[in-house]
DNA sequence: AGCAATCGTAACGTTTCATGTTACATCGCG
DNA sequence: CGCGATGTAACATGAAACGTTACGATTGCT
């Protein structure tokens, strides 16, 4: 594929966990992954991630399932991202650049520090959204 | 994420065709391969891209090779990034969700919006920068 | 005209990586 | 105990990027 949809598969769910009428049943992978149209184990890694970076809770044994660790208002798109390994926007040279060119010896330094600029100014876009917001337009679509 | 290098490898070959001191040679697909380490085709399709896009021209025949069409100070790494297709930062579902949910009925629509305003700050960013700027850079980086 | 150098592009192979899938051990409440 | 769910490993699948080979097209030079 190439683009990343680990991103929106990690909104998706906190999303679907933020919404509060589901008849009271319990969070689960299983129930998560209807919604999502995708396998129930693609889901459990994806709150794995979430649970390792503290925005959910598992629970094991009977009965057993997620829970956000924390209000829909104090998550945002930016401990999401990080949660679920950014990745970068760009990559560098698939094989090293050749060092003995100036151009191949210095190039990546200074591309460094553009995508790192690059990197800091979306995340801080992303702090500005959180789950709850994201929900609220999610609802806004249904008609 | 897919990490694509398409974006590194462009600007690493405008970086290389704004060095004037290249004894004089013309820059040829082959000569840009070696500084970049690569098969001379990665860099004539690289180099098709930012013809299509108006960046750089090339003559065929003998002696043919590559010509910026514009002094690298007018040349941003945003008309760069359109010029290699972006390839957006983030992808959708693998599958499409599923629409009988509410989250999966507005999910997509929620998240375009917050990843076009994020590509849309991305490519502002990237118009501060050109390549006449890089290559400052990338020549400062020598010892 | 013929040659040589280089572009332009198609076709194919290779590698890499995300996603999907199966399988199974583990946990913990009733 | 036994069920239902998590937690992971292992493998399959598919797509995309990159690399490579090949060859026709173009054009200056002799």
């Amino acid at each position: 594929m190439g683009a990343n949809s680990r991103m929106t598969i990690a909104v998706h769910v906190l999303t679907w966990m933020s919404l509060d009428r589901h008849d009271n049943e319990v969070a689960t992978s299983e129930r998560i992954a209807v919604s999502v149209n995708t396998n129930p184990v693609v889901i459990r890694r994806c709150l794995g991630d979430l649970r390792k970076a503290g925005l959910v809770q598992s629970k094991r044994g009977a009965g057993a399932g997620w829970t956000l660790a924390r209000e829909p208002e104090e998550i945002t798109l930016r401990e999401v991202y990080r949660a679920v390994g950014g990745g970068g926007l760009f990559g560098m040279h698939y094989t090293p650049p050749n060092t003995g060119c100036p151009i191949g010896f210095g190039i990546q330094p200074a591309l460094q520090r553009v995508y790192s600029g690059l990197e800091e100014q979306m995340e801080e876009e992303l702090s500005h959204t959180t789950v709850a917001e994201v929900l609220r337009n999610v609802l806004a679509q249904q008609r």
